[in-house]
DNA sequence: CGCCGTTATTTGCATTTGCAATTAATGCAA
DNA sequence: TTGCATTAATTGCAAATGCAAATAACGGCG
């Protein structure tokens, strides 16, 4: 060993890992999504108010993994496209309903093909049943993380 | 079904799962290396170059998936805060040998073992073999994207 | 040796982001 | 019903980021 890592070896730390392999997925379907016009952080958008809508900002920000107040601005931007449409909630006037313009659901329908395709891209080589233990696994790691976050640190100690 | 998904279903989309997973993991050790007085981006640096040191800035950009100018800044900051060291390499002026310093290599160890044990916390529940699973579905799925992202698009069809 | 295309890193500049403060509305309690 | 803590979204402002241009050094070729 050139160097002695100690104990610690980052090529086989699974954080490392999702990082990386996150990091890579998420780049390379921004391009894709760069080539239709869209950011990224659109696409998610479109994507999660695909799954249902209309919905509220801050579920969007939760499903979509985006800051609210960075959502927000998003949605804005989004909105002077004609991509979406913001009205308040009827029931509850703090919240702000997001729903998607004919053009917005559009531009989702075009790329809806191309994100599975490009999900089984990065599968490729993996049997049915390997993609499934990786979306399980996922979903455990997740949310075996879910609370610490939610919990801001009482110590009592 | 409140108004029919298609056939796309975020919450089983791999892309999805994986930069949820992703991104809590890396806000929630963000926040404990926070508290060590390092960013996320800095113990990422910092684990980097436990794995092998001294290296290159291109390298260490690509191991922690950090762009290469914003890294640059990152290190002038850690370089500020004596935590690395940046020296040109004799065998090739143009590259930049970064090294952690003493301080730098304090901060890494006694962040290596926090980091493992939240690494165990992420994989709660796992078996051994389940988290190996992970690791090597991981690693292939990178892999799988590796090729596209160096091609710019060189589409002859 | 001197020129030139390539590689490595840094810097300029515009954009994106995140935190904290602000604005606004809800709903519970006195 | 008035007041107050809570929730939702937006905005101010500073910091982080990314792309492209600049700087510097390498390596091969004439």
């Amino acid at each position: 060993m050139s160097d002695k890592a100690g104990a610690f070896d980052l090529a086989d730390y699974v954080p490392y890992l999702l990082n990386r392999a996150g990091s890579r997925i998420a780049d390379d379907f921004g391009q894709v999504a760069r080539d239709e016009g869209l950011s990224l952080q659109m696409w998610r958008v479109l994507a999660v108010l695909h799954h249902r809508e209309p919905r509220p900002v801050g579920e969007i920000a939760e499903w979509a993994t985006i800051e609210v107040s960075t959502l927000s601005r998003i949605l804005r931007t989004m909105e002077n496209q004609r991509l979406v449409h913001r009205r308040r909630f009827a029931g509850d006037y703090r919240k702000v309903l997001v729903s998607r313009t004919h053009e917005g659901r559009a531009a989702t329908e075009k790329l809806v093909p191309v994100a599975l395709a490009f999900e089984s891209l990065a599968t490729a080589g993996f049997s049915a049943e390997e993609v499934e233990t990786l979306k399980s696994l996922l979903r455990r790691l997740f949310d075996n993380l879910g609370d610490l976050e939610r919990m801001p640190a009482t110590r009592a100690g």
